[in-house]
DNA sequence: TATTTATTTGACCATCTGATCAGATTAGTA
DNA sequence: TACTAATCTGATCAGATGGTCAAATAAATA
Protein backbone atom coordinates (compact mmCIF):
# COMPACT_ATOMS: atom_id res chain seq x y z
CA UNK A 1 0.00 0.00 0.00
CA UNK A 2 0.88 3.24 -0.90
CA UNK A 3 1.79 3.55 -4.15
CA UNK A 4 1.31 6.70 -6.05
CA UNK A 5 -2.11 5.23 -7.50
CA UNK A 6 -3.19 4.63 -3.79
CA UNK A 7 -2.58 7.93 -2.74
CA UNK A 8 -4.89 9.00 -5.51
CA UNK A 9 -7.74 7.06 -4.65
CA UNK A 10 -7.35 7.86 -0.99
CA UNK A 11 -8.06 11.52 -2.30
CA UNK A 12 -10.90 10.37 -4.14
CA UNK A 13 -12.18 8.23 -0.77
CA UNK A 14 -11.83 11.50 1.48
CA UNK A 15 -13.30 13.58 -1.08
CA UNK A 16 -16.51 10.93 -1.14
CA UNK A 17 -16.82 10.71 2.01
CA UNK A 18 -16.27 14.76 2.51
CA UNK A 19 -18.94 15.20 -0.18
CA UNK A 20 -21.45 13.24 2.13
CA UNK A 21 -20.87 15.28 5.09
CA UNK A 22 -20.57 18.55 3.56
CA UNK A 23 -23.57 17.60 1.83
CA UNK A 24 -25.76 16.71 4.78
CA UNK A 25 -24.12 19.43 7.43
CA UNK A 26 -22.73 22.63 5.33
CA UNK A 27 -19.22 23.53 5.53
CA UNK A 28 -19.59 24.74 9.37
CA UNK A 29 -21.57 22.05 9.97
CA UNK A 30 -19.06 19.55 8.72
CA UNK A 31 -16.55 17.36 11.23
CA UNK A 32 -13.59 17.21 9.91
CA UNK A 33 -13.19 14.09 12.45
CA UNK A 34 -16.53 12.60 11.00
CA UNK A 35 -14.69 12.20 8.18
CA UNK A 36 -12.03 10.73 8.59
CA UNK A 37 -13.47 8.35 10.93
CA UNK A 38 -15.73 7.66 8.26
CA UNK A 39 -13.01 7.07 5.54
CA UNK A 40 -10.94 5.08 8.17
CA UNK A 41 -8.26 7.12 8.69
CA UNK A 42 -6.71 9.09 11.55
CA UNK A 43 -7.47 12.98 11.21
CA UNK A 44 -3.88 13.99 10.67
CA UNK A 45 -3.59 11.99 7.39
CA UNK A 46 -7.21 13.80 5.81
CA UNK A 47 -5.19 17.42 6.75
CA UNK A 48 -2.05 15.72 5.21
CA UNK A 49 -4.10 15.39 1.66
CA UNK A 50 -6.51 18.91 1.96
CA UNK A 51 -4.51 21.79 4.15
CA UNK A 52 -7.23 22.87 5.44
CA UNK A 53 -11.25 21.99 5.72
CA UNK A 54 -12.36 25.52 3.32
CA UNK A 55 -9.70 24.01 0.97
CA UNK A 56 -11.15 20.64 1.27
CA UNK A 57 -14.31 22.16 0.46
CA UNK A 58 -13.17 23.90 -2.59
CA UNK A 59 -12.03 20.46 -3.96
CA UNK A 60 -15.12 18.47 -2.95
CA UNK A 61 -17.09 22.00 -5.07
CA UNK A 62 -14.97 21.88 -8.00
CA UNK A 63 -15.51 18.26 -8.52
CA UNK A 64 -19.14 18.59 -8.59
CA UNK A 65 -18.92 21.22 -10.86
CA UNK A 66 -17.05 20.44 -13.37
CA UNK A 67 -18.45 16.76 -13.35
CA UNK A 68 -21.94 19.14 -14.09
CA UNK A 69 -20.52 21.43 -16.99
CA UNK A 70 -19.50 18.06 -19.04
CA UNK A 71 -22.84 16.79 -18.33
CA UNK A 72 -24.70 19.24 -19.38
CA UNK A 73 -22.81 21.24 -21.82
CA UNK A 74 -24.13 19.31 -25.35
CA UNK A 75 -27.72 19.95 -24.02
CA UNK A 76 -27.46 23.34 -26.26
CA UNK A 77 -27.33 21.02 -29.66
CA UNK A 78 -30.08 22.00 -32.00
CA UNK A 79 -33.38 19.46 -31.63
CA UNK A 80 -36.91 19.84 -31.86
CA UNK A 81 -38.46 20.77 -28.58
CA UNK A 82 -39.41 17.18 -28.04
CA UNK A 83 -36.53 15.76 -28.04
CA UNK A 84 -34.70 18.20 -26.15
CA UNK A 85 -36.97 18.70 -23.40
CA UNK A 86 -36.65 14.69 -23.29
CA UNK A 87 -32.76 14.88 -23.26
CA UNK A 88 -33.49 18.03 -20.87
CA UNK A 89 -35.16 15.81 -17.86
CA UNK A 90 -33.78 12.30 -18.59
CA UNK A 91 -30.48 14.13 -18.04
CA UNK A 92 -31.33 16.26 -15.03
CA UNK A 93 -33.21 13.13 -13.51
CA UNK A 94 -29.98 10.64 -13.95
CA UNK A 95 -27.59 13.35 -12.50
CA UNK A 96 -29.98 13.19 -9.49
CA UNK A 97 -30.57 10.14 -8.99
CA UNK A 98 -26.80 8.98 -9.62
CA UNK A 99 -25.42 11.81 -7.06
CA UNK A 100 -27.79 13.05 -4.81
CA UNK A 101 -25.58 14.48 -2.22
CA UNK A 102 -24.09 17.02 -5.41
CA UNK A 103 -27.13 18.12 -5.48
CA UNK A 104 -27.79 18.62 -2.06
CA UNK A 105 -24.68 20.36 -1.60
CA UNK A 106 -25.31 22.53 -4.36
CA UNK A 107 -28.50 23.18 -2.46
CA UNK A 108 -26.81 23.71 0.81
CA UNK A 109 -24.72 26.76 -0.83
CA UNK A 110 -27.46 28.45 -2.61
CA UNK A 111 -29.31 28.48 0.69
CA UNK A 112 -26.55 30.06 2.44
CA UNK A 113 -26.35 32.79 -0.60
CA UNK A 114 -23.92 31.33 -2.77
CA UNK A 115 -20.90 32.22 -1.30
CA UNK A 116 -18.49 29.98 -2.91
CA UNK A 117 -20.85 30.05 -5.99
CA UNK A 118 -20.79 33.07 -7.32
CA UNK A 119 -18.22 32.97 -9.88
CA UNK A 120 -19.48 29.83 -11.15
CA UNK A 121 -23.30 31.18 -11.50
CA UNK A 122 -22.45 34.11 -13.52
CA UNK A 123 -19.97 32.44 -15.37
CA UNK A 124 -20.83 29.02 -16.11
CA UNK A 125 -24.87 28.49 -15.16
CA UNK A 126 -25.93 32.16 -16.40
CA UNK A 127 -24.90 32.07 -19.98
CA UNK A 128 -25.85 28.32 -19.85
CA UNK A 129 -29.28 29.27 -19.35
CA UNK A 130 -29.70 32.46 -21.35
CA UNK A 131 -28.92 29.85 -23.92
CA UNK A 132 -31.77 27.40 -22.80
CA UNK A 133 -34.03 30.78 -22.97
CA UNK A 134 -32.91 31.99 -26.59
CA UNK A 135 -33.65 28.58 -27.31
CA UNK A 136 -37.23 28.56 -26.25
CA UNK A 137 -38.11 32.03 -27.24
CA UNK A 138 -37.26 30.65 -30.93
CA UNK A 139 -39.21 27.99 -30.48
CA UNK A 140 -42.18 30.48 -29.00
CA UNK A 141 -41.50 32.64 -32.15
CA UNK A 142 -41.99 29.80 -34.78
CA UNK A 143 -44.87 28.51 -32.99
CA UNK A 144 -43.10 25.26 -32.58
CA UNK A 145 -44.10 25.51 -28.41
CA UNK A 146 -47.06 27.59 -26.11
CA UNK A 147 -46.17 30.69 -25.77
CA UNK A 148 -45.03 31.17 -22.04
CA UNK A 149 -42.30 32.25 -19.67
CA UNK A 150 -39.07 30.56 -21.23
CA UNK A 151 -37.26 31.87 -17.29
CA UNK A 152 -39.65 30.11 -14.97
CA UNK A 153 -40.59 27.92 -17.27
CA UNK A 154 -36.51 26.37 -17.40
CA UNK A 155 -36.66 27.28 -13.18
CA UNK A 156 -39.82 24.16 -13.20
CA UNK A 157 -37.96 22.03 -14.51
CA UNK A 158 -34.99 22.34 -12.71
CA UNK A 159 -37.13 22.61 -9.25
CA UNK A 160 -39.29 19.48 -10.33
CA UNK A 161 -35.99 17.51 -10.89
CA UNK A 162 -34.17 18.84 -7.98
CA UNK A 163 -36.60 18.25 -5.77
CA UNK A 164 -35.91 14.36 -5.96
CA UNK A 165 -32.59 14.96 -4.86
CA UNK A 166 -32.83 17.30 -2.13
CA UNK A 167 -36.34 16.29 -0.74
CA UNK A 168 -35.24 12.66 -1.04
CA UNK A 169 -36.32 11.95 2.52
CA UNK A 170 -40.32 13.55 2.59
CA UNK A 171 -40.21 12.23 -1.30
CA UNK A 172 -39.68 8.32 -0.10
CA UNK A 173 -41.87 9.08 2.81
CA UNK A 174 -44.96 10.17 0.92
CA UNK A 175 -44.56 7.60 -1.27
CA UNK A 176 -43.71 4.52 1.09
CA UNK A 177 -40.46 3.83 -0.61
CA UNK A 178 -37.58 2.30 0.41
CA UNK A 179 -35.25 4.27 -2.33
CA UNK A 180 -35.05 6.11 -5.44
CA UNK A 181 -34.69 3.58 -7.81
CA UNK A 182 -34.62 2.86 -11.70
CA UNK A 183 -38.55 2.13 -12.24
CA UNK A 184 -38.79 5.43 -10.19
CA UNK A 185 -36.74 7.82 -12.20
CA UNK A 186 -38.29 6.40 -15.21
CA UNK A 187 -41.46 6.89 -14.20
CA UNK A 188 -40.61 10.56 -12.79
CA UNK A 189 -39.33 11.44 -15.81
CA UNK A 190 -41.40 10.46 -18.01
CA UNK A 191 -44.13 12.18 -15.61
CA UNK A 192 -42.42 15.47 -16.17
CA UNK A 193 -41.78 15.16 -20.09
CA UNK A 194 -45.72 14.59 -20.38
CA UNK A 195 -46.41 17.20 -18.50
CA UNK A 196 -44.40 19.84 -19.84
CA UNK A 197 -45.56 18.42 -23.52
CA UNK A 198 -49.34 19.13 -22.33
CA UNK A 199 -48.72 22.23 -21.46
CA UNK A 200 -46.21 23.78 -24.16
CA UNK A 201 -48.87 22.25 -26.88
CA UNK A 202 -46.29 19.44 -28.15
CA UNK A 203 -48.93 16.47 -28.12
CA UNK A 204 -46.73 13.45 -30.22
CA UNK A 205 -45.91 11.61 -27.09
CA UNK A 206 -44.62 8.47 -27.94
CA UNK A 207 -42.58 5.80 -25.55
CA UNK B 1 -37.65 47.69 30.37
CA UNK B 2 -37.92 44.41 31.61
CA UNK B 3 -41.78 43.77 31.91
CA UNK B 4 -43.75 40.76 31.14
CA UNK B 5 -44.27 41.90 27.60
CA UNK B 6 -40.88 42.86 27.48
CA UNK B 7 -39.89 39.86 27.52
CA UNK B 8 -42.29 37.96 25.08
CA UNK B 9 -41.01 40.36 22.82
CA UNK B 10 -37.00 39.92 23.41
CA UNK B 11 -38.23 35.90 23.15
CA UNK B 12 -39.97 36.55 19.56
CA UNK B 13 -37.20 38.58 18.69
CA UNK B 14 -34.35 35.60 19.70
CA UNK B 15 -36.44 33.05 17.58
CA UNK B 16 -36.54 35.86 14.76
CA UNK B 17 -32.75 36.00 15.02
CA UNK B 18 -32.00 32.01 15.47
CA UNK B 19 -34.57 31.02 12.72
CA UNK B 20 -32.17 33.37 10.12
CA UNK B 21 -29.06 31.66 11.78
CA UNK B 22 -30.55 28.07 11.73
CA UNK B 23 -31.53 28.52 7.97
CA UNK B 24 -28.75 29.27 6.96
CA UNK B 25 -26.32 27.22 8.66
CA UNK B 26 -28.13 24.23 9.99
CA UNK B 27 -28.15 23.30 13.73
CA UNK B 28 -24.87 21.83 13.99
CA UNK B 29 -23.54 24.90 11.67
CA UNK B 30 -25.15 27.80 13.91
CA UNK B 31 -23.05 30.03 16.52
CA UNK B 32 -25.35 30.81 19.20
CA UNK B 33 -22.65 33.47 20.29
CA UNK B 34 -23.64 35.02 16.81
CA UNK B 35 -27.49 35.13 17.49
CA UNK B 36 -26.87 36.69 20.65
CA UNK B 37 -24.73 39.43 18.68
CA UNK B 38 -27.22 39.44 15.75
CA UNK B 39 -30.06 40.20 18.76
CA UNK B 40 -28.03 42.66 20.70
CA UNK B 41 -28.03 40.81 23.59
CA UNK B 42 -25.18 38.57 26.25
CA UNK B 43 -24.84 34.74 24.81
CA UNK B 44 -25.61 34.02 29.05
CA UNK B 45 -29.21 35.96 27.97
CA UNK B 46 -29.86 33.87 25.14
CA UNK B 47 -29.77 30.86 26.79
CA UNK B 48 -31.59 31.74 30.45
CA UNK B 49 -34.55 31.83 28.05
CA UNK B 50 -33.59 28.87 25.88
CA UNK B 51 -32.16 26.12 27.80
CA UNK B 52 -29.85 24.48 25.30
CA UNK B 53 -29.16 25.23 21.39
CA UNK B 54 -31.62 21.74 20.35
CA UNK B 55 -33.96 23.27 22.75
CA UNK B 56 -34.39 26.83 20.78
CA UNK B 57 -33.59 25.01 17.40
CA UNK B 58 -37.05 23.04 18.31
CA UNK B 59 -39.05 26.27 19.36
CA UNK B 60 -37.90 27.36 16.14
CA UNK B 61 -39.43 24.73 14.42
CA UNK B 62 -42.29 24.36 16.27
CA UNK B 63 -43.18 27.62 15.38
CA UNK B 64 -42.56 27.40 11.58
CA UNK B 65 -44.72 24.17 11.75
CA UNK B 66 -47.74 25.66 13.31
CA UNK B 67 -47.85 28.30 11.73
CA UNK B 68 -47.74 26.09 8.13
CA UNK B 69 -50.54 23.84 9.84
CA UNK B 70 -52.48 27.23 10.17
CA UNK B 71 -52.45 28.24 6.72
CA UNK B 72 -52.65 25.05 4.37
CA UNK B 73 -55.59 23.68 6.75
CA UNK B 74 -58.59 25.47 4.96
CA UNK B 75 -57.12 24.42 1.28
CA UNK B 76 -58.89 21.23 1.42
CA UNK B 77 -62.35 22.68 1.39
CA UNK B 78 -64.20 21.47 -2.16
CA UNK B 79 -64.15 23.63 -4.97
CA UNK B 80 -63.42 23.14 -8.52
CA UNK B 81 -60.19 22.66 -9.94
CA UNK B 82 -59.17 26.04 -11.24
CA UNK B 83 -60.21 27.53 -7.29
CA UNK B 84 -58.19 24.72 -6.09
CA UNK B 85 -54.97 24.69 -8.06
CA UNK B 86 -55.25 29.42 -8.00
CA UNK B 87 -55.84 28.93 -3.86
CA UNK B 88 -52.60 26.19 -3.59
CA UNK B 89 -50.68 28.38 -5.57
CA UNK B 90 -51.02 31.60 -4.46
CA UNK B 91 -50.95 29.99 -0.20
CA UNK B 92 -47.65 28.71 -1.05
CA UNK B 93 -46.43 31.59 -3.43
CA UNK B 94 -47.44 33.89 -0.58
CA UNK B 95 -45.79 31.85 2.30
CA UNK B 96 -42.75 31.52 0.57
CA UNK B 97 -42.81 34.85 0.00
CA UNK B 98 -43.41 36.06 3.12
CA UNK B 99 -41.21 34.01 4.74
CA UNK B 100 -38.53 32.44 2.96
CA UNK B 101 -36.35 31.56 6.20
CA UNK B 102 -38.71 29.43 7.16
CA UNK B 103 -38.88 27.54 3.73
CA UNK B 104 -34.78 27.52 4.27
CA UNK B 105 -35.00 25.83 7.67
CA UNK B 106 -37.27 23.32 6.46
CA UNK B 107 -35.36 22.58 3.49
CA UNK B 108 -31.97 22.14 6.10
CA UNK B 109 -33.88 19.63 7.70
CA UNK B 110 -35.25 17.59 4.81
CA UNK B 111 -32.02 17.84 3.17
CA UNK B 112 -30.38 15.93 6.58
CA UNK B 113 -32.75 12.99 6.30
CA UNK B 114 -35.49 15.15 8.43
CA UNK B 115 -34.01 13.92 11.83
CA UNK B 116 -36.34 16.49 13.64
CA UNK B 117 -39.30 16.14 11.62
CA UNK B 118 -40.55 12.69 11.41
CA UNK B 119 -43.20 13.10 12.95
CA UNK B 120 -44.58 16.27 11.62
CA UNK B 121 -44.08 14.44 8.62
CA UNK B 122 -45.90 11.40 9.00
CA UNK B 123 -48.44 12.78 11.23
CA UNK B 124 -49.41 16.34 9.70
CA UNK B 125 -47.75 16.40 6.05
CA UNK B 126 -48.64 12.91 5.06
CA UNK B 127 -52.60 13.18 5.98
CA UNK B 128 -53.14 16.70 4.16
CA UNK B 129 -50.93 15.00 1.18
CA UNK B 130 -53.24 12.23 0.94
CA UNK B 131 -56.54 14.48 1.07
CA UNK B 132 -55.10 16.47 -1.86
CA UNK B 133 -54.21 13.32 -3.65
CA UNK B 134 -57.98 12.23 -3.48
CA UNK B 135 -59.46 15.24 -4.66
CA UNK B 136 -57.26 14.94 -7.52
CA UNK B 137 -58.15 11.69 -8.44
CA UNK B 138 -61.82 12.22 -7.96
CA UNK B 139 -61.28 14.97 -10.50
CA UNK B 140 -59.31 12.36 -12.99
CA UNK B 141 -62.28 9.98 -12.30
CA UNK B 142 -64.72 12.51 -13.26
CA UNK B 143 -62.68 13.89 -16.44
CA UNK B 144 -62.91 17.34 -14.91
CA UNK B 145 -58.76 17.04 -15.16
CA UNK B 146 -56.40 15.35 -17.51
CA UNK B 147 -55.30 11.51 -15.93
CA UNK B 148 -51.92 12.13 -14.42
CA UNK B 149 -50.11 10.94 -11.39
CA UNK B 150 -51.35 12.82 -8.81
CA UNK B 151 -48.50 12.47 -6.37
CA UNK B 152 -46.22 13.59 -8.55
CA UNK B 153 -48.33 16.79 -9.76
CA UNK B 154 -47.99 17.86 -6.07
CA UNK B 155 -44.59 17.12 -5.80
CA UNK B 156 -44.01 19.26 -9.17
CA UNK B 157 -45.98 22.03 -7.21
CA UNK B 158 -44.63 21.75 -4.49
CA UNK B 159 -40.84 22.07 -5.97
CA UNK B 160 -41.65 24.73 -8.26
CA UNK B 161 -43.03 27.01 -5.62
CA UNK B 162 -40.28 25.70 -2.80
CA UNK B 163 -37.65 26.62 -5.09
CA UNK B 164 -37.84 30.70 -4.86
CA UNK B 165 -37.55 30.21 -1.69
CA UNK B 166 -34.91 28.30 -0.94
CA UNK B 167 -32.87 29.13 -4.52
CA UNK B 168 -33.74 32.66 -3.78
CA UNK B 169 -29.75 33.42 -4.56
CA UNK B 170 -30.10 31.84 -7.78
CA UNK B 171 -33.14 32.28 -9.26
CA UNK B 172 -32.36 36.57 -8.54
CA UNK B 173 -28.85 36.13 -10.19
CA UNK B 174 -30.67 34.51 -13.47
CA UNK B 175 -33.04 36.99 -13.30
CA UNK B 176 -31.07 39.96 -12.91
CA UNK B 177 -33.48 40.93 -9.74
CA UNK B 178 -32.54 42.37 -6.66
CA UNK B 179 -35.18 41.32 -4.75
CA UNK B 180 -38.18 38.70 -4.59
CA UNK B 181 -41.21 41.88 -4.81
CA UNK B 182 -44.90 41.51 -5.06
CA UNK B 183 -45.11 41.73 -8.81
CA UNK B 184 -42.17 39.12 -9.42
CA UNK B 185 -44.56 36.88 -6.76
CA UNK B 186 -47.64 37.50 -8.32
CA UNK B 187 -46.19 36.57 -12.10
CA UNK B 188 -44.80 33.70 -10.46
CA UNK B 189 -48.44 32.63 -9.74
CA UNK B 190 -49.48 33.34 -12.20
CA UNK B 191 -47.07 31.43 -14.40
CA UNK B 192 -47.43 28.59 -12.63
CA UNK B 193 -51.36 28.39 -12.82
CA UNK B 194 -51.46 28.86 -16.36
CA UNK B 195 -48.71 26.08 -16.88
CA UNK B 196 -50.77 23.74 -14.92
CA UNK B 197 -54.02 24.27 -16.26
CA UNK B 198 -52.66 23.83 -19.76
CA UNK B 199 -51.34 20.96 -18.77
CA UNK B 200 -54.46 19.27 -17.17
CA UNK B 201 -56.83 20.99 -19.90
CA UNK B 202 -58.11 23.14 -17.60
CA UNK B 203 -59.05 25.96 -20.10
CA UNK B 204 -61.47 28.41 -18.79
CA UNK B 205 -57.43 31.37 -16.86
CA UNK B 206 -59.46 33.94 -15.97
CA UNK B 207 -57.98 36.43 -13.70
C1' DT C 1 -41.57 49.40 52.34
C1' DA C 2 -40.09 44.66 52.69
C1' DT C 3 -39.79 40.39 50.41
C1' DT C 4 -39.97 37.37 46.89
C1' DT C 5 -39.50 36.28 42.11
C1' DA C 6 -37.90 36.92 37.42
C1' DT C 7 -34.37 38.68 34.43
C1' DT C 8 -29.73 40.05 33.15
C1' DT C 9 -24.86 39.37 32.60
C1' DG C 10 -19.72 38.99 33.26
C1' DA C 11 -16.68 35.45 34.48
C1' DC C 12 -15.64 30.99 34.02
C1' DC C 13 -15.31 25.99 32.62
C1' DA C 14 -15.11 21.55 30.04
C1' DT C 15 -15.10 19.99 25.77
C1' DC C 16 -14.72 20.17 20.92
C1' DT C 17 -12.44 21.42 16.72
C1' DG C 18 -9.32 22.79 13.21
C1' DA C 19 -4.67 22.81 12.63
C1' DT C 20 0.50 21.94 13.50
C1' DC C 21 4.57 19.23 13.96
C1' DA C 22 8.07 15.96 14.74
C1' DG C 23 9.12 11.51 14.22
C1' DA C 24 8.18 7.04 11.99
C1' DT C 25 7.24 4.44 7.92
C1' DT C 26 7.06 3.59 3.12
C1' DA C 27 7.96 4.41 -1.84
C1' DG C 28 10.82 5.87 -5.42
C1' DT C 29 15.51 6.48 -7.22
C1' DA C 30 20.68 6.44 -8.08
C1' DT D 1 22.26 -0.74 -0.79
C1' DA D 2 22.21 4.14 0.29
C1' DC D 3 19.68 8.22 -0.14
C1' DT D 4 15.84 11.27 -0.97
C1' DA D 5 11.07 12.38 -1.18
C1' DA D 6 6.40 11.34 -0.10
C1' DT D 7 3.09 9.57 3.09
C1' DC D 8 1.32 8.56 7.56
C1' DT D 9 0.06 9.50 12.37
C1' DG D 10 0.15 10.17 17.57
C1' DA D 11 0.74 13.94 20.41
C1' DT D 12 -0.29 18.41 21.12
C1' DC D 13 -1.96 23.24 20.90
C1' DA D 14 -4.73 27.51 20.51
C1' DG D 15 -9.00 29.14 19.88
C1' DA D 16 -13.92 28.43 19.51
C1' DT D 17 -18.18 26.78 21.47
C1' DG D 18 -21.99 25.28 24.34
C1' DG D 19 -23.17 25.68 28.76
C1' DT D 20 -22.95 26.97 34.08
C1' DC D 21 -23.06 30.01 38.01
C1' DA D 22 -23.19 33.50 41.28
C1' DA D 23 -23.92 38.06 41.87
C1' DA D 24 -26.47 42.19 40.41
C1' DT D 25 -30.56 44.38 38.93
C1' DA D 26 -35.37 44.99 38.00
C1' DA D 27 -40.29 43.60 38.60
C1' DA D 28 -44.00 41.81 40.99
C1' DT D 29 -46.25 41.09 45.33
C1' DA D 30 -47.63 41.33 50.18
Amino acid sequence: MGTLSDTHALRDRLLMVAKEEFAQQGLKGARLQKIADEAQVPKATLLYHFKSKPVLYQRVLETILSAWDEGFEELTIDAEPEIFFRRLIDTKIASVRSDPLASKLFAQEIIQGAPHLDAHLSQQVKPWFRRQVSILEQWMEEGKIRRTDPTRLLFLIWAATQHYADFQAQVLTLMNRQEFDVELAADTSTFLYDFICHSLGIMDQKH
